[in-house]
DNA sequence: AAAGCACCCTGTACGC
DNA sequence: TGCGTACAGGGTGCTT
């Protein structure tokens, strides 16, 4: 699952592209393109030169001179590769960009719920998100305010996008399991302590599932634009270990759903009421 | 504001 | 081997 990590490991790959003009565009699946329409997004983006590579959350930003974004969704499975000239499609391709040198933006999508928007205001589509969890602005003051000014469980806020950017499962279970803070905790109980907690384990382990280019799970064959897994599976403490050992109390994890998502957690330094 | 659910998709796992 | 079905997940939109 692309989330933090993983989106910015892409973004990194990417930026090998900076100076390449777009020379074609082929769409093979409609949907992918959220707007603007299909045929006005093949005419705009064509010619169109690849300036800089962001990410704002889970959102891959290219920005193209002279003007416009192209932005780019991964969601589930969605894969942005750079291949070599004369790379043919395969049944997963859903969009083709060639460049003037030969070289392809393939981007790849089993599930078809990846989504690439062009628009000339990026805030459009980014203008609701939440803070960037790894902005020096994001402090731990700043966290508290944000966790008491809500009373949700905290697992579906630490996904919600508006509330913090950049999580999703995989990274949400691993925080919570890192600060050892329950999944249904209510946001506005938590000691400072926890707090301050909960904001480290969130920055660790989003910068330390980066220096490890990601998570790549068999059931999500994520891998960076170069075609490389990422090497954060073997560092997972609860995500999908259900009935495996904590490694650091020996407990078995449990598996819960929580807001129709699947929760990892371990019972015993994940305490529902605290300690 | 919080929470639940349907929906979008398809590969995989599982029961029979 | 093969069929049918449940499940996984990020995000949106609707309802309660």
């Amino acid at each position: 699952m692309p989330e933090l990590p993983e989106v910015e490991t892409v973004a990194r790959d990417l930026r090998e592209l900076v100076g390449s003009r777009i020379a074609g565009v082929l769409v093979y699946w409609e949907r992918t393109i959220a707007s603007p329409g299909s045929a006005t997004f093949i005419e705009r983006l064509k010619g169109r030169q690849i300036e800089q590579v962001g990410r704002r959350g889970k959102w891959i930003l290219i920005h193209l001179s002279p003007s416009g974004y192209l932005l780019v969704h991964l969601r589930m499975s969605g894969r942005l590769l750079i291949d070599p000239p004369g790379t043919q499609p395969d049944k997963y391709t859903r969009v083709l960009l060639t460049l003037d040198d030969g070289r392809q933006l393939h981007f790849s999508d089993v599930r078809k719920f990846g989504r690439m928007v062009l628009t000339d205001d990026p805030d459009e589509v980014l203008g609701d998100l939440g803070p960037e969890p790894l902005d020096p602005d994001f402090t731990a003051d700043v966290f508290q305010d944000m966790l008491a000014s809500r009373r949700a469980r905290l697992k579906p806020l630490l996904l919600n996008q508006r509330f913090l950017v950049g999580l999703g499962n995989i990274y949400a279970d691993e925080a919570l399991w890192h600060a050892g803070i329950h999944p249904l905790r209510r946001s506005d109980t938590l000691t400072p302590e926890e707090v301050i907690r909960l904001h480290r384990a969130i920055q660790e382990v989003l910068e330390e599932a980066i220096a490890a280019e990601g998570t790549t799970l068999r059931d999500a064959q994520y891998v960076g634009a170069d075609g490389r897994e990422g090497q954060f599976a073997r560092r997972l403490a609860a995500y999908a270990k259900t009935g495996e050992e904590c490694p650091r109390c020996k407990t078995a994890i449990e598996r819960i759903v929580v807001g129709q998502r699947g929760t990892h957690f371990c019972p015993h330094c994940q305490q529902e009421l605290g300690h």
